[in-house]
RNA sequence: UGGGGCGUAGCCAAGUGGUAAGGCACCGGGUUUUGGUCCCGGCAUGCGAUGGUUCGAUCCCAUCCGCCCCAGCCA
């Protein structure tokens, strides 16, 4: 069996890599990792991240980590670990036995900082941290030495013992890397790396009240693992030159940290504090409210993970900041659920549709194929009757040009059943349409016609005395900005910015084949978009989330005549 | 005014001395019992700007302009 293997595009990393290998850099191995802090939910940001680290692992067949980076007790908690590692699961990402922690380390960072300490190349600090800012100097004044900076190695390493054991407050005092105060890299001036917090650790408990800092524990538990490439973000750049610094000064191997540029997507937030406050707030319903950006969200949507990844895939991989076009992700997900979704009638805004010429009580099957795309899908049955329901979008008691639908006097198709042909249009005492009266060609079963004879629309149906009523919802952007700090007014923040139609819920039919749907299920609402079954659901209630719609040239159609 | 980055089409993004890949979007056409899918075609005399080197520059050099990040005992 030979797999046709896609082309995947290059970019800096794996041309880095490539040089890596031919320089024998790292033995021709690649091993990466995804190093998440467990202190919030994954979102479509971090997908690119973990697309990238694993994805490259997979491409030079070297080995992926995940490891948590969990030297924050006082932000971190298991709850995230969870999360973190469902969601993983969900992208389809194998760590195989490699899930680690940075605080499994934290016995040998400790050592490392005694290594430093020996050195002459760290030290105790009793600066507070006010005090720490102010010596630190600014971005263009250089800083100046703190006054404990030359103790004795012994003191120093007095110090730091008794700092584990406890016998200093919070903040009294830190461990510092001992650099250069006047360095132009700000990192570089005798950064923090040790501090004092007698807080439990969701993972160690109360065995440490020192944690290390992230300079501190990163790049030594990337050296551990023997990771090769540690892939982060572009504002890490600034560290590299101390994270290559405490490698070297450590003694330890040192990887490569390469920074690349982080997802943005318009229209949304994905800073943790925005996000915390949109479901602290009520702005949303949950974590996994279909219009958060969090993967938990894009499940329940129906987002597949094989269109995350081929998102991640297309965008490319560069230090350009950039947004990213929700375009792109969608056409990737409709191209994704084409192929698998199972199509089904479904109306979301009920018209009556009463057959004149059909006989009253009459029931007939019809077939109906379940995926053109997918002739393993076979066909199901349908039934139709004298009373039916279609789109109210689809009839136009004046059409314009160019509509194809249903309008009075005009013969269109029923998918799957007759030609019909309406022949009155009858409101209520306000002029809103109820109901449309028609005729029904009994010579067209199954929606063809042997007399030559063309229609050009096919509307979706479904018959009133089957369908089964269901809760629809649509969502749109959760911002009306594409940047949720775009022409806020004085007193405003982004929360101003919130689209108030975001959600929109609907009450259609489904048709009867969806009676035993369950949560998940993708389907395809004919002519309509790409739908999944809401956990909301119940067995008295189905409850439907619009994954995302169908092109729709007819609307662009519009929207054109308009301008 | 310190340090570190980045500027190729509406959005992403390859290329890097030999005359601008690809995808999305958009536009036009064909097929179609989904105005879906699919298929065909179009879409940068131009690579932030200006000089220079060269037979030849998006690529090398110089200068300039614009944007982003850094002054947590967060990551």
């Amino acid at each position: 069996m030979s797999e046709e293997k896609k082309n995947a595009p290059s970019n800096f990393i794996k041309n880095m890599i490539e040089e890596h290998n031919r320089t024998n850099r790292f033995g021709g191995l690649v091993h990466t990792r995804f190093p998440p802090e467990p202190n919030g939910y994954l979102h479509i940001g971090h997908a690119k991240s973990i697309c990238l680290n694993y994805g490259l692992a997979k491409e030079y067949r070297g080995k992926f980590n995940l490891r948590f980076d969990d030297t924050n007790p006082t932000k971190e908690d298991q709850e995230y670990v969870d999360s973190i590692i469902d969601d993983l699961n969900w992208l389809g990402v194998d760590w195989e036995d490699r899930l680690f922690f940075a605080s499994d380390y934290f016995d040998q960072l400790y050592e490392y900082a005694v290594t430093l300490i020996e050195k002459g190349k760290a030290f105790v600090c009793d600066l507070t941290a006010d005090e720490i800012r102010r010596y630190r100097g600014t971005l263009t004044e250089s800083g100046k030495n703190s006054p404990y900076r030359d103790r004795f190695v012994e003191e120093n390493l007095d110090l730091f013992d008794r700092m584990k054991k406890g016998e200093f407050p919070d903040g009294s005092k830190t461990l510092r890397a001992k650099i250069n105060m006047a360095h132009g890299n700000i990192n570089m001036r005798d950064p923090v790396l040790y501090r004092i917090l007698h807080v439990p650790h969701h993972r160690t408990g109360d065995t440490w009240c020192i944690y290390p800092m992230y300079d501190m524990a990163h790049g030594q538990s990337d050296s551990i693992e023997g990771i090769t490439h540690s892939i982060c973000t572009l504002e890490f750049e600034d560290h590299r030159p101390l994270y290559e610094w405490l490698c070297k000064n450590i003694g330890i191997y040192c990887p490569r940290q390469i920074e690349f540029a982080r997802l943005n997507l318009p229209y949304v937030v994905m800073s943790k504090r925005k996000l915390v406050r949109l479901v602290k707030e009520g702005f949303v319903r949950d974590w996994d409210d279909p219009r958060m950006p969090t993967l938990k969200a894009f499940r329940r949507r129906g987002y597949t993970p094989e269109a995350i990844w081929d998102f991640n895939e297309r965008i490319g991989v560069a230090k350009v900041k950039g947004m990213a076009d929700w375009k792109l992700l969608e056409h990737c997900l409709r191209e994704d659920l084409n192929r698998r979704a199972t199509r089904v009638m479904a109306v979301m805004r009920p018209l009556k549709l009463v057959i004149e010429n059909y006989p009253e009580g009459q029931v007939e099957e019809l077939d109906a194929v379940n995926n053109p795309e997918d002739d393993s899908a076979g066909t199901r049955k349908i039934s139709f009757s004298r009373v039916l329901y279609i789109e109210r979008d689809d009839f136009r008691e004046d059409p314009p040009k160019k509509f194809y639908r249903l309008a009075p006097g005009r013969e269109t198709r029923l998918k799957h059943a007759y030609y019909i042909t309406c022949k009155e249009v009858i409101k209520d005492e306000k002029g809103e349409i109820i109901e449309l009266r028609c005729t029904y060609d009994p010579k067209t079963r199954g929606g063809w016609s042997d007399d030559g004879r063309k229609v050009k629309g096919t509307l979706h149906w479904v018959s009133a005395r089957t369908a089964i009523p269901a809760e629809i919802r649509l969502y749109g952007h959760l911002f009306t900005q594409s940047d949720s700090e775009k022409g806020l007014k004085e007193e405003e923040d982004f929360t101003a910015n919130l689209n108030p139609n975001s959600l929109e819920t609907l009450h259609g039919y489904v048709e009867p084949s969806l009676k035993d749907a369950e949560v998940g299920d993708r389907l395809q609402f004919l002519r309509q978009g790409y739908f999944c079954v809401d956990p909301d659901s119940s067995s008295e209630r189905l409850v439907f989330n619009r994954t995302v719609s169908l092109r729709d040239s007819w609307a662009r159609i519009m929207k054109k005549k308009k301008k």
